[in-house]
DNA sequence: GTTAGATACTTTAGACTTAAAGTATCTCGC
DNA sequence: GCGAGATACTTTAAGTCTAAAGTATCTAAC
C-alpha cells in the first residue's frame, strides 16, 4: 500500500478545479457584459442570440434550437427574441411545414450590428487570455473539451439514476 | 517566414477556448442547481453564500467581504442575506466598531444544514470530472491559474485604459 | 469641532432566469 | 378520421442580478 494514496481523496482536486473554472468565466462574463453594455448598450443575453443567428446564416433557427444552442430554457428565449424583434434587430416567422415552430433570423440591422460589434468582443476575450501562449490554449481546450464530455456523461448518469 | 504563421492570427484559439469554458461551466453548474433543488430545495446562490460563510468560520463575513468572495454585486448580497436570515439559517449583527457594516454568521441551524449537504455537493462535482485524471486535473488547475491572473490583468487594463 | 470626501450598505428599476403549468399543433396507431 | 401522446412554444410566479442613485456612517484635513 502507497503511504501516500490516503492523502490523494482528500485534496479536492475536482471541487478546487470547480471553483476556479467559476472564478474565470465570472471575471471574462464580467468584462465582456460591461463592454456590450457601455460600448453599445446591449446586454449579454441577447447579444448571445444575435452570435447564434449569425453564425446559423440564411436560414436561422426555432425558438428550441435557440434554447439549446444558448443552454437555457425555452421561456427565457421567448423573452429574448421578443425585446430583438422590439428592437428591429431579428425576425421572426411561423414555419408553414409545422405551425408550432417559428423560424428566427437577423434582419438587414440586425447582421450590420451585430458584424459591427464582433471585432471588438473578440478583442476583449483575446486579452482576457493574453497570458496563455498557443502551447497553453490549446492543452486548455483539450482539457475542457475531455470535461465537457465528462460532465455530459455525469448529466446523464443523474437523471436516469443508471 | 514561416508560412504556417499567417494562419496563427485567424484559428481563435481565444474564443474557442472561451466558449467551451462558457459550456462547461453552464452543464456543471445545471447540475449542481438541480440537484440543490430536487433535493434540499436551495438555490445555487444560497449554497453558494452558506458555503462562503462556513469557510469563514466563527467571524463570519461583512457584506462587503460577501460581496466580493462571491463576486456579485452588494445590492445582491442584500437580498441573499435577507432571504437567509428569514430562514434561519444566517445571522446579522451590526458591527459596533464600524456601524456602516454587519457581520454575517451561520446560525446552527445554517451551519447543521449546510454541513449536511456538502458531501453530496462534492460529490455532483466529482462525477462532472470523473472524466480527468489527477493529471488532467492538475494541468487544468494550472491553466486555469494562469488563466484568473490573466483575465484579472485584463479587467484593470480595460478599467484603466493606460 | 466642521466638513468634504470616502466607505458600507440599501433601494430601485429593469433585465434575465428557471420550473412548472398551460396552449396549440402535430403524429401515429388504429 | 380520431383520439392519445408527443412536441414547440408561451405564460406565470418567484428568484437572481446589475447599475445607479440614495442613506448612514466614518475619516481626515483643517
Amino acid at each position: 500500500m502507497d503511504r501516500e494514496r490516503g492523502h490523494e481523496d482528500s485534496d479536492h482536486l475536482q471541487l478546487r478545479a470547480w471553483l476556479r473554472l467559476l472564478t474565470c468565466t465570472n471575471l471574462i462574463e464580467t468584462r465582456v457584459r460591461g463592454g456590450l453594455r457601455e460600448t453599445w448598450n446591449i446586454t449579454l443575453p441577447r447579444f448571445d442570440l444575435l452570435s447564434q443567428l449569425h453564425r446559423a446564416g440564411d436560414d436561422g433557427l426555432t425558438m428550441g434550437d435557440l434554447s439549446r444552442a444558448m443552454m437555457v430554457s425555452a421561456g427565457n428565449v421567448t423573452g429574448l427574441v421578443e425585446a430583438l424583434v422590439g428592437e428591429g434587430l431579428v425576425r421572426r416567422t411561423t414555419s408553414a411545414a409545422d405551425r408550432r415552430q417559428s423560424r428566427v433570423r437577423l434582419t438587414q440591422a440586425g447582421k450590420r450590428g451585430f458584424e459591427a460589434m464582433l471585432p471588438e468582443h473578440e478583442r476583449w476575450i483575446d486579452e482576457a487570455f493574453a497570458g496563455l501562449d498557443r502551447g497553453d490554449l490549446k492543452r486548455l481546450l483539450e482539457l475542457l473539451a475531455k470535461l465537457k464530455q465528462s460532465a455530459k456523461a455525469a448529466e446523464r448518469g443523474g437523471k436516469e439514476a443508471a
